[in-house]
DNA sequence: TTTAAAATTGTTATATTATAACATTTAAGT
DNA sequence: ACTTAAATGTTATAATATAACAATTTTAAA
């Protein structure tokens, strides 16, 4: 489905990202914290919260469910991690700083999600609650099918 | 947030609507599934499973969480309820029979929600996706926020 | 109209996802 | 150093959903 042709890129820049960030708005990017999220940016396949607690447990962490759903409020709060709920599964954000109109890819046969942006379709969402009188708080946007590499 | 003067005309249009879908679709519309379509279409509020549980053990069924969720599996695969993915609830459709690039508005104050249809945003969704060579089976989309009445 | 097959419902158990509540530790500010 | 706030540890439990198999009901074939 994607574009990476070196995830390590991937998982460095958006480490690198992350610690810029926090250190922008003078968030505690704590050693659990920036584990999780390296957790979750192994892959492009969106993290289940127990497959996520299952790698900590395996590393120095006494972890339990608290402390997984700990981090993942953080990351979400912070605008790193997104939750796609049509799925119950995490994804670190691709674009942390201008998130905003964005929507998510999810192929059901690689797994794999991308998340996309579209002016048009921000415009659209836009008019259509402005028509209903409707002050939005936060948009779900997720579109389950098959991504163009699985047919 | 709706326009709904009297619901008892919301009630028993959706039920006769959903008699004549099954109908027509030869599918068994068993009293089971029949009263669990009322009971969500009780109010506008969307339904959590475990309350139409509940609802439904004051009446003659042994009802169980199987009972409740084989249900709202056939209506959903009807297309005569949507489970709406951010709060994990459950709401009847408002109009079944042409279900077609439709969002939800779910007010966090009043808990009602809207089913909405808007073209463009369905064009602009499309667009994305012809774009991004991907196949779409299922789209979530639910705007979280305020209504117009509760200001 | 019996009988076989399929669909529905009953029942028990368990899986999955997430939070409450309180104790302990760590970090930050005075 | 002392105080406070934030973060983490820990135990328990809530909330959501499915697996597996048995019993019943409906449909359809023989
Ligand atoms: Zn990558
Ligand atoms: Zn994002
Ligand atoms: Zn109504
Ligand atoms: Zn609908």
């Amino acid at each position: 489905m994607l574009d990476c042709q070196n995830h390590e890129v991937c998982i460095e820049s958006a480490m690198r990202e992350a610690d810029l960030i926090c250190q922008e708005k003078g968030l505690r990017f704590t050693e659990l914290r920036r584990e999780v999220l390296r957790l979750i940016w192994l892959s492009h396949v969106p993290a289940k919260a127990y497959d996520i607690l299952d790698k900590l447990k395996g590393k120095a962490w006494s972890a339990k469910p608290p402390t997984v759903y700990r981090a993942l409020d953080f990351l979400q709060e912070t605008g790193l991690v997104h939750k796609l709920d049509s799925i119950n599964a995490y994804i670190g954000c691709s674009h942390p700083r201008e998130h905003n109109g964005c929507y998510f890819l999810i192929c059901t046969d690689c797994n794999e999600a991308k998340e996309c942006c579209s002016p048009e379709l921000t415009d659209a969402i836009e008019l259509a609650w402005t028509k209903n009188s409707f002050r939005p708080k936060k948009v779900t946007l997720e579109v389950l099918g098959q991504c163009g590499e699985c047919e």
